[in-house]
DNA sequence: TTGTCATGCATAC
DNA sequence: TATGCCTGACAAG
């Protein structure tokens, strides 16, 4: 499920069990077979995240950059008696060592970039509250491009280039957690309201990066919610909300459901 | 078994 | 604003 918790936890999982060995890289499906052979027993230097990109640096100026989009998926698997099964359907990309393995299925985007184009993507990227800055430079950054537009906050929270990693139910359940109105325009909102969603978004994904699932109920921090006691406005569409009792209401915002308590949002 | 939907985004109009 | 990508989970039958 990925939005910017995941793709970070999955980017330390590869540096964990990858990083610093040669690797084996093929192609099962095929639509990876020339850059693979590329990649191919050469050693993955570094794997980290921003937003809702994974980079696998590859020794001599191979970056893979990988976008799970909706459908994507990574399965990681220990190779107990050394050697990996057979993949079973279809498998974009395998990375293997002696010891471990991962299959790769339906990325919206796995290509290889030189340093110069990751470089280019670094610099386009919004701010990412799972790199937090000890300067605050970050959250400035962020501040400055929401207080500046005129557009709706509920579309800046999904703008990658705005905020990185933030998906469909962190922006919903942020808004929430300020009691603002999604259709608000950034330059509408207060520094001070702009400044919290920041510092929220950096708690909210840093214990989605912990534990795994995104919680976004504080009480639900030292307890597992069960699915219904998941979330305070998304996908709770007609339900009575869990503060006010007004019911949750939904519409599209380009194109996205968008979930929000018009008692609590304002 | 079939149908629908999804935590995303690039592209075309 | 609408469409296509391409996979898996889940509901409906």
């Amino acid at each position: 499920m990925p939005e910017g918790h995941t793709v970070h936890r999955t980017a330390k999982i590869f540096q964990k069990t990858f990083a610093g060995q040669q690797l084996k890289v093929w192609s099962p499906q095929g639509r990876f077979a020339a850059e693979s052979a590329l990649l191919d027993n050469r050693v993955l230097v570094r794997a980290y995240a921003i937003g809702k990109q994974m980079f696998l640096k590859f020794d001599r100026d191979l970056t893979v950059r990988i976008h799970l989009g909706i459908y994507g998926k990574w399965r990681f698997e220990a190779k107990p008696d050394g050697v990996a099964p057979e993949p079973v359907g279809q498998v974009r990309v395998r990375f293997e060592t002696q010891t471990n393995y991962a299959d790769l299925r339906g990325p919206t985007a796995c290509e290889i970039l030189t340093d110069e184009q990751v470089k280019a993507l670094r610099s386009k990227a919004g701010p990412d509250p799972l790199n937090p800055d000890q300067s605050g430079a970050e959250c400035e950054r962020f501040v400055q491009m929401v207080l500046r537009s005129k557009t709706a906050i509920g579309l800046l929270l999904m703008n990658q280039d705005v905020l990185s990693g933030i998906g469909n139910v962190y922006r919903a359940e942020l808004l929430f957690r300020a009691g603002l109105d999604p259709h608000r325009p950034g330059n509408s909102i207060s520094r001070e309201q702009v400044e919290a969603i920041w510092r929220d978004s950096v708690k909210l994904l840093t214990v989605g990066v912990a534990k795994g699932i995104m919680i976004t109920r504080d009480e639900f921090l030292t307890k597992r919610p069960t699915v219904d006691q998941r979330y305070f406005v998304y996908k709770r569409e007609g339900q009575p909300c869990r503060v006010c009792g007004v019911n949750v209401a939904i519409e599209l915002m380009a194109t996205r459901k968008l979930y929000w308590c018009p008692g609590c949002q304002s």
